[in-house]
DNA sequence: TAGACATAAGGAAGCGTTTCCAATCACCAG
DNA sequence: CTGGTGATTGGAAACGCTTCCTTATGTCTA
C-alpha cells in the first residue's frame, strides 16, 4: 500500500491541500468543524508528513543536532542521555555528532549552518574557537552546555571556581590540611576549558582563606589519558611529606588516584584521602567521595532552553546559567 | 550570501542539471572533461547538495537510524561508541532513537520504516516483537546488535552458553568450587533476550563437565535495577553454606556484589570471589575479573555490515555472526 | 439593502534534487 | 552518402510539502 500523501487525506476529507497543511502546521485560520474533519481523515489514513517534503518546502528539519567530543567519556554521555530524554517526547529526532578536534569542529559547524541540516544545534563542551568566521552563526538556534567559549550564546555551565573552593573546604572541614591536586594541562590548545584551572584557583582562594598550607610541589597538571594520572599520583603520594589527601578534577581520574594508592599499599581515606569531581555513575559504585554536577539535569535543561526556542519562540538570553554543585560524601574521605 | 543549488553548477560548468547530478551520482554517462569541468564548479562554489531535496527525489536520507534501549548503561554505551566512530568518516548522519518497552519499539519501527527517514537501521539489543506486522521490513537494511530475536535478519551476537561456560571454568580452575549466580529475570517479557538463561545453562554445563557442587539456592534471578541484585547477593552471602565465588551476569551486578560483600565485612576474592560478563571500561577501575565481549568492536564491525550493504549492494547472510568472548583476569578472583 | 471588511478555503508556485525521455553527436558499415 | 548505433547531454516532470495569492462566504454597519 502506497504511503498517504497530503493529497489523499485533502480529497478525503473534502478539503484542499492548502487546508490541511493549515490544520497540521496549527494556523488558525480553519473552522474548528473543517479542522475535526481533517484531523479525522489523517486519523483514519494514519497520515504521516513526509519529512523531507517538509523540509524543502518550509525549511524545517524537526532534526536538533548534538556536537560532542570524547563521545566515550561518562560524564558527557550521561549529559547526553539528559539531552536524549528529554527530545523523547518532542518531535524532534537526535543527530549525534562526534568530534575529535578543534578543526574538526570548526568543519561540522560550518557545514550544518550552511546545510541547514538542523533546526537547533546543542554544543557539547565546545572547543575555542573563531567564531568571527561564522557569521550565519545568529539564524540557528544554538545552546552551549558546559564551556565557557561561547560566551555570545546561551550557556549552561557549572561555576568551576566555586567548585573547587567546595571540594577544598571539605577536605579541610574533615580535618585533611595538606591537599594535593590532579587536573588537566592549563592550556589545552583543544579542548581546553579552564576547568581545572578555576577548580584549582578555587582550592588555593580556600586553602588562603582556612590560613591552609600550600605546596606547588603538591599541583599536577597533566594531559589526557589515564597514565599521565596515575604518574601524578604515583610522584605525589611517594613524597616524604605527601600530602593527605588529593583532590582530581574529575572522577575518572580520581579513581586512577584511588587504584595507584591501593597498588602502593596506602589505605584509602586513613592514609590518603581522595574527592573527585562530577559524581558519574560509576563514583557511586567506587564509593567516591566527590562533588557533584548536575549532569543528566543539564541536558535536560538545556533541551528545554532550545525547544522554547524553537517552538514559542522565546530566544533565551545569551548569558551563563549556572548550575549547582553539591558534595557527595562517600568513602574516600 | 545565498546558497548554492544544483543550478548555479550547471551555469557555471556550462552544462545542463542533468549533467550535474550525474556527476554528483558518480554515474558512468558522462565525458571525463566534461566531469572535470562540472567537478572544479562545485568546488569553487563551494556547493553542497540538500540532502531534504535529495531525499524527496531520489528516496535516500544519508541517514543511519540506531534504536537502543536503556541508553545510560555503559555496554550499551560502548557498542554505540563503537557505530559512532565507525560512521565518523562515512557521509551517513547517525541517529539516535530511544526506546523504553516493547511497544514503543515496535512504533517507533513502524514509523521509520513507513516514514523512510533513514537508509538503514541497527537495532541495539532489539525486544522480541511479532515482525509478522511489519510487512515492508525487507526493504531497509538493518542489522541486528546483540539479540537473538531477528533470527531472519543479519545479526551479530555472542554465544552466552559459550560465555556461561568459560566464566565458570575459570572459576573452578581457580579453585572456587561452591559457586553463585546472579542474573536477570529469565522470562521478561519486555527486554528478555535469553542471555540470562544461556550463561547459567552454560555454568550448569561446566559445573556438571567437572563434577562441581550444584544447589538451586544459590541461583538468583531477579529484574533490572540495583537493588535486586544487591538483596539476592545479601541473601547468598548470607547462607550458613554460602557460594565460595559468585557469577554475576552482567559487570554492573557485579559491582553490586562487590559492593555488598564489602558492606558485610568479607572480603573479595579471599572470603569470596567474583566474576562478571561484559567488560565495561569502568570495570578495569574495580579491578573486576570478568567475561570481556568486544562490545566497542561489535558495533563496528555492525556498520561495516551495514555500509557494505548499502554502499555495494553486498548483503549480508540473514545468519548470527558469533563474536569472541575471553576472560579477563584482574583483582576480584 | 448595499458596501466594507474579516474569515475561510482552494490551489498554483516553488523548494533542490533525481530520473527519464528526447535530442544531438560521433562513428561505422554498407 | 545514408541509415543505424551507442555515447553524451539537456531539461521537464516528479517527489510532498508550505505559502502566498485569489476567490468565496459570511457578518457587520450605516
Amino acid at each position: 500500500m502506497r504511503v498517504p500523501t497530503i493529497k489523499d487525506v485533502a480529497d478525503r476529507a473534502q478539503v484542499g491541500i492548502g487546508t490541511v497543511s493549515r490544520v497540521l502546521n496549527n494556523s488558525t485560520q480553519v473552522r474548528a468543524e473543517t479542522r475535526e474533519r481533517v484531523n479525522r481523515a489523517i486519523e483514519e489514513l494514519g497520515f504521516i508528513p513526509n519529512p523531507a517534503a517538509r523540509q524543502l518546502s518550509g525549511g524545517k528539519t524537526s532534526v536538533i543536532g548534538v556536537i560532542t567530543p570524547f563521545f566515550t567519556q561518562p560524564s558527557y554521555v550521561e549529559r547526553l542521555a539528559g539531552i536524549q530524554s528529554s527530545l523523547y517526547d518532542s518531535d524532534y529526532d537526535l543527530v549525534l555528532y562526534s568530534i575529535n578536534s578543534r578543526e574538526h569542529f570548526h568543519n561540522r559547524i560550518q557545514n550544518l549552518l550552511t546545510q541547514r541540516r538542523t533546526d537547533g544545534l546543542i554544543l557539547l563542551t565546545p572547543p575555542r574557537i573563531d567564531t568571527k568566521n561564522l557569521p550565519e552563526l545568529d539564524n540557528m538556534p544554538i545552546v552551549v552546555l558546559d564551556s565557557p567559549h561561547m560566551p555570545h550564546y546561551p550557556t549552561l555551565r557549572i561555576d568551576d571556581l566555586a567548585g573547587g573552593k567546595l571540594a577544598t573546604e571539605y577536605l579541610l572541614s574533615c580535618g585533611y590540611d595538606r591537599i594535593g591536586f590532579i587536573g588537566d594541562r592549563l592550556d589545552d590548545p583543544d579542548f581546553g576549558s579552564g576547568a581545572t584551572q578555576y577548580r584549582f584557583e578555587g582550592m588555593q582562594l580556600a586553602l588562603a582563606a582556612a590560613g591552609a598550607p600550600k605546596n606547588h610541589r603538591w599541583y599536577r597538571f597533566g594531559g589526557l589519558g589515564h597514565n599521565i594520572a596515575r604518574t601524578h599520583t604515583y610522584e605525589l603520594l611517594s613524597m616524604s611529606d605527601r600530602p593527605r589527601a588529593i583532590f582530581a578534577d574529575s572522577d575518572i581520574k580520581a579513581f586512577d588516584v584511588m587504584n595507584v594508592a591501593q597498588e602502593m599499599g596506602l589505605r584509602v581515606p586513613e592514609d590518603v584521602a581522595i574527592i573527585g569531581f562530577d559524581d558519574i555513575d560509576a563514583s557511586r559504585y567506587m564509593m567516591l567521595t566527590t562533588v557533584r554536577q548536575p549532569l543528566g539535569d543539564s541536558g535536560i535543561q538545556t533541551v528545554e532552553l532550545l525547544l522554547d526556542w524553537l517552538l514559542n519562540k522565546n530566544e533565551p538570553e545569551k548569558m551563563m546559567y549556572l548550575l549547582p554543585l553539591t558534595i557527595i560524601p562517600r568513602g574516600t574521605t
